[in-house]
DNA sequence: CCTTGACTTCGAGTGCGCTCGAAGTCGTAC
DNA sequence: GTACGACTTCGAGCGCACTCGAAGTCAAGG
């Protein structure tokens, strides 16, 4: 059980440029992410010290591509991957922070929608000035949304 | 009718304080805003050469703001007020433009989805390790999402 | 043996969107 | 008159998340 031919050929073990083409992420990004302590387990490497990523590292950067792509910051999944690596015992404390950033996630959703719905009604309004011959006055202003702005 | 006075008790005049009391965006960056050519008036001034915003500019930044957390750039935001300044006879560019912004933010609605929907299903893989006495192996890798990840 | 190319580390650079601070000007209150 | 506070301009600074580049290593192919 050669430590080094097993990871050179096992497959589930990519390089780093196969890594960022499965999960869409930039080499460099992949290695930044490394640096910055974002990885849950040590990525393994061949006797080149080239990185080999396994199907689970994958998953993972999967994982905090979506926490990232909801506005979880660097730092944030910093320490989330520093509980999960440090083992058992703060299952209770990453799901607290995962919950917490549901939250969060779903406030951003309800915001979006809102936005969205006040981009749709000034489209319309566009709409109703545009298409039939009525190039008057332009009272553009007030894109007064579907629901009030205003706390 | 003196300018001055009917500009500085003018109701519908608002402080640059007021203007940000009321639109949740700071002093400073309405000012970073003028200055980087979002409004789509020319923001009076009193005589002390203080803003003067009025109704129309405040709706307008409240636009924008909703343009800044879809995550329209600031300068795409810039382009769309030098047209919306310069009047009449591009009101289908804007409308485009506005149109192309809508899509980015109904794809974002659906990624967030996605997104949210992958992190319940994390969530909902801790409650299972938690609440019963059962805190063996940790084996919290595959965050396996609802929907494939890959493409 | 030598080239090629895919990797390595590490520090520096970039772009964005604010955010701040210094220095100055007003208008009102005491 | 002078102190205060709210504003003004302008340039500089900051934090974040990458992104890049230089210089080096290594394995395989010709």
């Amino acid at each position: 059980m050669n430590a080094v031919t097993a990871i050179e050929t096992d497959p589930g073990d990519y390089s780093i440029a196969d890594a960022a083409a499965i999960t869409g992420v930039s080499v460099h990004t992949l290695r930044y992410y490394e640096r910055a302590g974002l990885m849950r387990d040590r990525v393994r490497r061949a006797a080149s010290s080239h990185r080999r990523y396994r199907d689970v590292d994958i998953y993972w950067v999967q994982f905090i591509t979506r926490l990232r792509s909801t506005g979880m910051s660097i730092r944030q999944i910093h320490k989330y991957a520093e509980m999960a690596r440090s083992g058992e015992g703060n299952e209770a404390e990453r799901l607290e922070l995962l919950e917490q950033h549901r939250e969060r996630v779903e406030a951003q959703l309800r915001d979006i929608e809102g936005h969205l719905a006040a981009i749709n009604f000034k489209i319309d309004l566009y709409r109703s000035r545009i298409p039939e011959d009525s190039p008057q006055q332009h009272s553009d202003h007030s894109a007064a949304p579907p629901e009030r702005m205003n706390p």
